[in-house]
DNA sequence: TTGTACGCGTTATCAA
DNA sequence: TTGATAACGCGTACAA
């Protein structure tokens, strides 16, 4: 692609000095307000004024490549435009904000590859830390190795084979958690349905469904393979025409109840007498849904804001041993699981 | 901030010529593939090893420095979290990947002061081009100055006193239609609810209700001076209670929706029975609350990619006059207007 | 307190 | 076809 910018208004340092009569040096102390130094104040005005006259911006590129810096992080989540991800991205720009750095934010779309080229791309633009949802893999590869070199918190899922800061809720016990909710409801027959099960997260959700299962010597029931969200939905219609009918289903995520929600009004079932539901990721409209929607509520900006205030502790110079944080979820309690009232449960560390 | 980077990975271009025992240019065309060059292939393989070798990785930020690229643009939108910019971004993300840029996305807020240290720190870090929902301003300001030598693309809303390249839909239509269709139902007192009635997109909607409004001959209302959700909220109810007493409203958005909504449940009035509504933005679930919402839906994604399509346009070198691009909307009729089934009326341009 | 020289990693230009 | 050199704009290290 060849590029045309103009180069008009590429007024430098140099520039600075000569409008104000000062050295280059001077200019560039200003600016940069230099700790242990002191300035005539009458140099330091005449600098300001030439600054202001010429209308001035320091050019992060040369600092960047002079020092070793860039003021730039790099941010890898799944999709920008799910929910959850994008207030996870927005708690990252408001820490990045306060320090004046700001956020390259890419998309992996769960895919391996695109992940590594995207590991490859903020590398390439030198950002000086990274805050990353990996995709699991079952062996170290070529992220892992690339990742070793930089400032990297891992964001809502561990990364295999690398040590880091690492921000993440407990799936595992809210999936639980959720799945032992319905338990006490007193079904007996509850299915898990989700999709992408290669994903660090929804594997944790289905060992948190299967533990509450095993704990209460019930028969399990992963929906397994199933890829997309509309295979989830043609398997939830199937298995609620087969023998095994649950009464009840976990969900993966939102997507997941929605297609729950749409085969039992195909089915004409009534959800929840007919068909409960409990699921993840709480959203702005769960209550208005009907019935209101039972769901394990992410603090997904406060992911975000925690991830982007570890990797700035390291790029501060911070050593000590890597941080494993782990976030607090809610089961917002509605109607889908078959209670009457709202209620708040806080799911314990 | 002291920052901490290992500079232990820092192979250079210097280093990968060492190595292949060839001179630095000889890399460097490599790399590049030099359209109009020939390499004798023993040479090309030479340094294609001496790159695997060291694991050499292109340092952007020097590129940006010595030529007149960076590979990265900016957007500014207004917060990321909300799910019509996670869209728009992600609209541009895609595009952006296409051709080997990455994005640096960062929220104003609606804030005109934040806006303007978002597009220096964006110059600063001398983004190849911007993408901006600029917040209304009456007159032109710094913020213009800085856009007239950088290629600029206004999204979903034009930049007062600059000339540039937009993509918008075409707001007060889409209101006035969805103004008329209450009317159609045979409502009469219409309110208009909304806040933060000095952004471009609102002002529209406003003005596309008053039209509605004055061609049926109908009193009009707009609940105005609103600053926030929370004051829509009281404003509402005052309203309800009030004289005037609208059987319906149109509402700017999602959230003034939610607004009204939950307005209507404390008062004990029926959605649409005895208020009516229709609004702005569409949304997964609108289909399951109840009951179902009458909506504009905007295509975000679609905004996002038109919008950098135009842009890296312009990057590589088109010169034509500034394309004014109106992206259709659809009127996603459900139930809170009245109406009984679902159907959709598509917006004429 | 202020200024000069050098180098960060790359590419355009020119010479070989 | 290849290589040496000079910028790009800034900050560190030193000298004045």
């Amino acid at each position: 692609m060849s590029v045309v910018l103009k180069r008009g208004t590429a007024v430098t340092i140099r520039d600075v000095a000569r409008e104000a009569g000062v050295g280059l040096m001077t200019v560039s102390r200003v600016i940069n307000e230099v700790p242990g130094h002191k300035f005539s104040p009458a140099t330091a005005q005449k600098v300001r004024d030439a600054i202001d006259r010429l209308g001035y911006e320091p050019n992060n590129v040369a600092r960047s490549l002079r020092g070793r810096r860039s003021g730039v992080i790099g941010v890898i989540i799944t999709g920008i435009s799910d929910p959850f991800w994008a207030s996870c991205a927005r708690g990252v720009e408001l820490e990045a904000r306060k320090r004046n750095y700001v956020p390259i934010v890419v998309a992996t779309d769960e895919d391996c590859e695109l992940e590594e080229r995207q590991v490859a791309a903020l590398q390439a633009h030198r950002v000086d830390g990274m805050l990353i949802a990996s995709t699991y893999r079952a062996k170290r590869t070529a992220v892992t190795k690339r990742l070793a070199n930089l400032p990297t918190v891992a964001i809502d899922r561990p990364i295999v084979g690398l040590k880091c800061d690492c921000v993440l809720v407990d799936n595992l016990a809210a999936a639980r958690n959720a799945t032992e909710h319905l338990i006490g409801h007193g079904h007996r027959r509850i299915a898990f349905a989700g999709y992408a099960d290669r994903v660090y997260t929804v594997r944790e959700r289905i060992d948190g469904y299967l533990e509450a299962m095993e704990r209460a010597g019930l028969e399990r029931n992963v929906l397994e393979g199933a890829a997309d969200p509309a295979e989830t939905h043609r398997r939830v219609i199937d298995v609620l025409k087969s023998p095994f009918r649950p009464t009840a289903f976990f969900a993966a995520n939102t997507l997941v109840m929605l297609g729950i929600m749409q085969a039992a009004q195909q089915l004409g079932l009534n959800v929840p007498r007919d068909v409960a539901i409990t699921g993840f990721e709480d959203f702005r409209w769960a209550e208005f849904v009907k019935p209101g929607l039972t769901v394990v509520r992410q603090p997904g900006e406060a992911m975000g804001q925690r991830a982007a205030q570890l990797l700035f502790d390291r790029l501060s110079g911070k050593q000590g041993p890597f941080e494993h944080c782990v976030l607090d979820t809610e089961l917002i309690v509605r109607e889908s699981c078959g209670c009457g009232a709202e209620a708040v449960l806080r799911t314990a560390v």
